[in-house]
Formats: structure tokens, sequence, C-alpha cells
DNA sequence: CTGAAAGCGCTTACAG
DNA sequence: CTGAAAGCGCTTACAG
């Protein structure tokens, strides 16, 4: 069943079934009632490929996830859609896997979608010019900056937080709370990632206060999942290294080490704090509630939306943009 | 930069560029190297739609997901990926939100991936034969089956847990455990979901033991959301109705179950068992550790797409298939 | 308001 | 091994 057969059946032209599938203005009441009672008849549905094969320009704007699982997402990804569809583009969205190339599959999108801009979640952005030149559309990143990229402001745009300022004020506060053993727990501390640049929060903070960090206060794990951090605090544990609070660089690896501290039988916050950055809604869960410093999702969402229709419209220029967090008070934290 | 950019910039014509970028053994190496070079160089990508449209036919499969966010997918996403790829075809996957048309998603994504066959996953397959109609590959339902639907067997494929089963053996070890004010938690009792085939096998235990189920037990809150779960269970534990166990018709409502109740001061398992289905990675996280009668995903998953490839291949017919669950063990039921 | 025709960027028999 | 040409299913000026 294509456009053909409708036409042939409806005793009209392609160019009219076309018109009518578009609601373009130009059809006769009469006709585009015959026509879609046809269409409707055999549930007849367009082939998007060839659709947007056909057009020239569309008002699609793409969206690529990283990351499938990441709950932190979800209320991000549907400010985005609220908004784009308000300012009255269309969104296309595609998630990849945490191996896959969000660059190619931008560019990729953006040809067969003829886009007019992309935003990215959750990607690394730590690209060199050259490798953004595979995209030819104005983009944003939105909850990642180039802090390990080489590239100039005036090529890119981000919306995120600032991840060094927030782990340093969390390590602060727990520090201000008269913890002295901080140790911190990470997923791989050197990969250019988010880990990284938090990281250097933890170390800036115990510089600040004349601290000197050391090795065997580092918990560094194999990913981001729960488990991993699970297993991998108790393992440090086993070592029996003493310490009296944890600055956890992801909700989700706090809650790991909750379970694994649970099950040695330490007591959170009696004999350990824990602090963490993200605030997604499950660690508010835990018992006890996880204190951690949120990322402002909806803001995220709604300024890289923003960012970027400005750049589609020639609005605006290539901007890095940093919203700030907001601590959520939990039960984590005590004072010493 | 389209496909007869490269032709003409590498001297040879379109056909046989095509041929490079499909690995067709009839090329010489010379005229490949070449052709590469031109498309490595000027960063040439495919269009895809273009690429679809002009195929006949090709190996792909889709997936068709509903609701992205849900915890519960990501292990069974991750098996079917795996063994769609084993197998030799090619996942064209989608998510879709909670109330998009997965019957309507499916159809186009038939369309313009020309796909061989199409998986559901978390879909609600309470079809008719016309509506399902819609679709004209062989598709099978992941993780939901057609109980409230009027499908006969020889129409569709699924791939389940038995939901009423479960809720029903659930229930029947919290009674077995000495409890006899047993509530139970829900979303929406009566909308053909998962939420009302769980709370049948509720039903189902409490009257073969001899007890009438009571609306005063029944806690509905608004949808599957750990916050709603919180709020409802609150608002329900407000009216003093005495009670020493809940069932829990998901992971995602005990959760926040448990916080209500830990801030009410009740403590469980002591004063209150909790027990729930699917077995969701953070609920073993939570402190007690949930007691879920688990889902078994990566089972789902592959069996989803070992079905789906026999209807493809021609080698089977219609089925559906009933896979047990595993009980997790956790600290949330105490022997009364 | 409607239709014929060119074109979107690919693939794929068909010849050679 | 390579190329010319038709075709995939749409859209969109261009005429009328």
């Amino acid at each position: 069943m294509t456009i053909k057969d409708i036409a042939k059946i409806s005793g009209v032209s392609v160019s009219t079934v076309s018109r009518v599938l578009n609601n373009h203005p130009d059809v006769s009441e009469d006709v585009r009632r015959k026509v879609m009672a046809v269409v409707e008849e055999y549930n007849y549905i367009p082939n998007n490929s060839a659709r947007s094969l056909g057009q020239s320009k569309s008002d699609n704007i793409g969206l690529i996830v990283r990351g499938i699982s990441n709950p932190f997402y979800t209320s991000i990804i549907h400010e985005i859609e609220q908004d784009i569809e308000k300012a009255g583009y269309t969104l296309v969205m595609q998630q990849i896997g945490a191996t896959e190339d969000e660059l190619l599959a931008g560019a990729m999108m953006e040809r067969d979608k003829r886009l007019l801009g992309l935003i990215f979640l959750g990607g690394r952005l730590d690209y060199t010019k050259e490798q953004i030149a595979a995209i030819s559309v104005p983009f944003v990143s939105c909850s990642s900056n180039n802090a390990y990229g080489s590239l100039d402001d005036t090529c890119y745009s981000s919306v995120s937080i600032d991840d060094t300022q927030t782990a340093y004020e969390a390590v602060k506060e727990l520090y201000k709370e008269g913890h002295r053993r901080i140790a911190v727990l990470l997923a791989r501390p050197d990969d250019g990632s988010v880990s990284q640049i938090r990281y250097e929060g933890y170390v800036k903070a115990l510089t600040e206060v004349g601290m000197v960090p050391t090795e065997d206060l580092i918990m560094s794990v194999d990913s981001y999942n729960i488990a991993d951090a699970y297993h991998g605090t108790k393992a440090w544990l086993d070592k029996g290294i003493a310490f009296d609070a944890i600055f956890a660089i992801a909700d989700n690896l706090a809650m790991g080490a909750m379970r694994a501290l649970r099950e040695k039988g330490i007591i959170v916050p009696k004999d350990c704090s824990i602090v963490a950055i993200d605030g997604i809604e499950v660690s508010e869960y835990m018992a006890p509630a996880l204190s951690t410093y949120c990322q402002p999702m909806e803001e995220l969402g709604k300024t890289s939306v923003d960012l970027l229709i400005d750049l589609i419209e020639k609005k605006g220029e290539h901007r890095q943009i940093i919203l700030p967090t907001i601590f959520r008070e939990g039960e984590t934290i005590a004072v010493r």
C-alpha cells in the first residue's frame, strides 16, 4: 500500500493525496474527505524514509541520548520534548549505547532526517574541532561540557553544571561538619569523564584546607553501575583503612556503597557520612535518604532547547552555560 | 555530499561507490581503496532514508520499547540486541512514550525500515484482531501477554511470566509466614494492565485460604512511579487500618511504600512484611533489601528473539510462552 | 483547487 | 569487475 494505490483508489492524483496527508490548505473539502476515507479504510501509513527523502527541508531537531538506562535523563528528555514541541519544531530522538559514537549517530541523523539542529544528552564532548566538523548543523551538549576537550568557546554550545565546583562544595560541606578522613568513590578517575572533573573538585577542597589527598582514600570502581560500586566498596572496606566520610561522585555509586557499608556493620551516618552528586529520584528513597547535590534536570533541558533554537534562528552565538546545583538534604551527613 | 559527489571525485560510477560502501565482493581492491580514501577524506556518510528506500528488502528486526525510564527493561534490551546480532539480523530500536500507540509505531517502522519482524517490549497487547492487522510482519510481545485482549492463540506470540500465578504465590508466601492482614499496593486496578492481573492473583490466594479481600486493604495509587506510591501509601496509612503485610504488584511501588512506612515509624519487616514482583536491580539495595519475585529478564529477551526468528524463518507457529519467576530473598518478610 | 513531472539519494538487476 | 538506468515512495515547484 503506497501513496500511488491510495491515489488510484480515490480517483485523484498522487500530489493531491500528498496534500491531504500533509494538511495543505489548498484542497477541497470534498476531495479531502474522499481521500481520508480511503486512507482509513486501507489503514495506509506513509513511508517516512520516502517522506524525508522527498522533503528538501524539515522542522526536525535531533536528540541523541547516550545510555539507555540512566534514570537521570528521564526528566531532562521530557522537558526537551515539551519545549521543542512548544517552539513549533519536531523532535526526533535516538538512544545510543555507551560505546557508540555519538557524533556519527548525530551526523547520520542529520542527513536522514534533514535536521535543523541537534542536542546531545550525556555525551562526552571531549572532541576536537576536526571531529566536530562531521556535523554541520548547530548543536548543544546537554549535561556535559568540553572540560577535557580542545574546543574553543566559539565553536560549540553546552549547558551543564559546574562539576568541579559542585564536588568542591560537597567535600567542603563534609569538612565543615568535622570530617577529616574523607574517601572519594569514583569510576575510573582518568577517563576524561565526569568522574575525573568531579574528582578534581575533591582534590581542590582537600588541598584548600591543608589536607593531602592520599591514594588510600580513593575508591575507584569499574563503572557507574550500582553493583560495581557495591563490590568495589566492599573490597575497599576489607583493606581496613580508617575513614569517616565518603564523597561519591554519583548517586548510583553512593547507593551501592551504602549496601556495602551496611553489610559490614558500618552505620550511616553515625560511623560514616555520605554525600553525592546527581539527585536521581530513587536515592531519596534509600534508608537513610541520600544527601546529594541535584542537577537541575528541567532547567538543563529547557536551557538547551532555548540555546539551540537561538542558534538555529541565528539569534544567538555559541555559549557555554553553567547551571547551579541544588543541595537536597537527606540523612547521610552527621556532625563529628 | 552525496554518493554522486563521491563517485565524481573518485572517478567511478555511483554503482561502484555503492558496492564499495556495502562491501560487495565484486570490486577490485584498487578501486575499493580509491573510493574509501575519498569517503574518508570527505567524511561521507550515506543517507539511511535513501538507503532503505532503495532496498527492496532488509535484515532488520524492529524493537519497540514502551516507557523510556523503566529500569526493568535494560537487561532485556541488552539480551535482545545480542541475540539478534548473533542470528545475523540487524536491530532497529525505538522508544515510545507511555501514551503513544505502539501498533502505529510498529507499523510505521515496518514500512520505513522494511522490517522482517517486530518485538514489542512492555506493550499492553490488549488488542483486537483488527488492530493487529495494521502490522503485517510476524511479531512477539515481550513481557506482557494478551490476558485482557480478545486475540486467539493462533494469531500472536508472546513471552511473559504468569502474572496472576506469581502474585498468587507471593501472597500465599505471606500467608504461610503467618500474615493475616495483607494489603495490596497497586496502580489503577481496572486498567487492563499488569496491575489488574496481578491483583487477581492476590484475590485468588486470599479466597483460597478462606479470607475475604476487602476494600480497605486495597492501596491504589496513580501510577507506577515511586513517588506516587510513596504519597499513596502515606495517605492510606493515615486511615489507620490494621495490617501486617503488603503485597506490592511492582518493586517500584514497594520502594515508595517503604519510605512512607519508615516515616510513620513502622518497621519493616517487624511491623509489616513486604513482598513484590519484578526484581529490578535497585530494590536489592534498599535497607532492608526487598524480597521479590524476579522476572527472568535475560530469558524473556532470549526467548522472544528465538520465537520471532522461528516465525520469520517459517520454522514455527505462534506461541504464548510463560517463563517462571525466581524468588529473590531479601529482608522484608518476617514470620508472625 | 488539481495534476504531470522532476527530484530526493540510494540500490540493484541487467548488460557488457 | 564496472556502468547506465530504472525504481524505491514520497514532496514540491510549475502549469493550468
